[in-house]
RNA sequence: GCGGACAUAGCUCAAUUGGUUAGAGCACGAGACUGUGGAUCUCGGGGUUGCGGGUUCAAGUCCCGUUGUCCGCCCCA
């Protein structure tokens, strides 16, 4: 019977602590994309298929079997956003932020839906918080995003654990040929590749470097490299990159096997990898996609951007053994039901001081009441007494070092939490 | 989508080769304590053993299916 109600597969109420470090890494990504200049931007969760589609790539497993989609009443194709980033464009582009300067930079966050198998960090509605840039193609706005991103963990206390793997996937110009001569070189030792691998030859032969199998890691140390094989604009654009990341404390490392799953990337793409969560241990990841916003019909527009996902951060959070911070709050016990007015009186003035209140009277005797403000970790217990109403005082306790004295109800304000 | 492991009280786990009424700790509730929490003690509530079939005199235990979780592949945040 309960079995009927329960939760869809990959699908996970968040409350109690883990809501606790969803809002901690969220108000941490807003601080400083909003001190990088960033502009918030709430999309729609459902989207036309297509939008998705020609956005992330044909190619791609999303596209290809992990969507959400469905048909709505009017007979249209519409589907659960997988990612962000089509959406941002969609809008940029819908709602001409083009001609906005201040929306050159914009930044979301909110739930996506891949209908993958669930593990540990892997689930089908997943939260994304993002940060796209468009319109430029100096290296300075990838490092820019890097560092903001690597303040983040910074912050969250990640930083130690977390290393920003850096590639370049090449442009229009050098990246097709670099594709042949893989292909070429994959030919040429194809027996050493698993059934996998012969299946991304044809999918995405980037993907290849992906692989875990260990005689196709072997086999890969010969092969070709990406960073070897970037035209002169690409290979320029790179190594400043490297060079500005080289001169900050970023603890970063090329990697010449990284390559991403969409189609869109072009030139600078990263990955921040947290090691020890398991097999899904990206943690953020991104690049630079300058041709997405011609895909949807616009004039040529380079962009960078990078999403990070809130519950892989979590399961590192936890895993670090971070702290949260503690919120602070007041309980307001009586011995009587006869005390309760001046109970919502005193309840009136603390939280007029913005201090959490819990008035525990309904739960009878003083002791059970006590016991509840202790359950609840209060930093104080007001208790009211006959006495108490009849002076216009309360007697103040502190829990922790159960110390308790008697106040003038006038000297409340006074009380620090 | 593929392969593997697991599923017992709110939580963590017990339960001989299938064999009485499925136990313990923590948590929860009541009391010892009628204007004072945390400690201790006593008592108590709580389970169709994930769900559905099957084998058997007898199933938490064996078999099949199903759902969920975890691990690996795949993929990606």
């Amino acid at each position: 019977m309960k079995e009927n109600f329960s939760r869809l597969r990959g699908f996970q109420d968040i409350f109690g602590e883990d809501l606790g470090y969803f809002e901690l890494i969220e108000k941490t990504f807003r601080k400083y994309a909003k001190l990088y200049g960033f502009q918030e931007i709430k999309l729609p969760i459902l989207e036309r298929t297509e939008l998705f589609v020609r956005g992330i790539g044909t190619s791609t497993d999303i596209v290809r079997k992990e969507m959400f989609t469905f048909e709505d009443r009017g007979g249209r194709s519409v589907t659960l956003r997988p990612e962000g980033t089509a959406s941002v464009v969609r809008a940029f582009l819908e709602n001409n932020l083009i001609n906005l300067p201040q929306y050159s930079k914009i930044f979301y966050s909110g739930p996506m839906f891949r209908a993958e198998r669930p593990q540990a960090g892997r689930l089908r509605q997943f939260h994304q918080l993002g940060v796209e840039w468009f319109g430029g193609d100096e290296p300075l706005i990838d490092f820019e995003v890097i560092s903001m991103l690597n303040e983040i963990l910074l912050e969250l206390g990640l930083h130690d654990s977390t290393k920003i793997h850096i590639n370049s996937v090449g442009c229009e110009i050098c990246s097709p040929n670099y594709k042949e001569k893989l292909k070429t070189f994959f030919d040429e030792n194809k027996e050493k590749f698993c059934d996998d691998c012969k299946d991304r030859r044809e999918k995405n032969i980037l993907r290849i470097f992906d692989c875990k199998n260990e005689t196709c890691r072997v086999t890969l140390e010969k092969a070709p490299k990406t960073s070897e094989n970037l035209c002169d604009t690409c290979k320029h654009h790179f190594d400043t990159l490297i060079n500005l990341m080289t001169k900050s404390n970023i603890n970063f490392e090329i990697n010449p096997k990284l390559v991403r799953g969409l189609d869109y990337y072009t030139r600078n793409v990263f990955e921040v990898v947290f090691e020890g969560i398991g097999a899904q241990n990206a943690i953020a990841g991104g690049g630079r996609y300058n041709h997405l916003v011609e895909e949807f019909g616009g004039p040529y527009t380079p962009a960078f951007g990078f999403a990070m996902g809130v519950e892989r951060t979590i399961i590192a959070l936890k895993q670090k053994e971070i702290k949260l911070p503690e919120e602070n709050s007041i309980a307001i016990c009586t011995i009587s039901e006869n005390e309760i007015p001046k109970a919502l009186e005193i309840a009136k003035i603390t939280r007029g001081k913005g201090i959490i209140t819990h008035i525990l009277s309904y739960y009878g005797k003083i002791s059970k009441q006590l016991k509840i403000a202790d359950k609840l970790n209060v930093k104080y217990t007001i208790i009211i007494g006959e006495d108490e109403v009849k002076n216009n005082t309360v007697q103040i306790k502190n829990m922790l070092s159960g110390e308790q004295k008697s106040m003038k109800v006038e000297e409340i304000t006074t009380l620090e939490i």
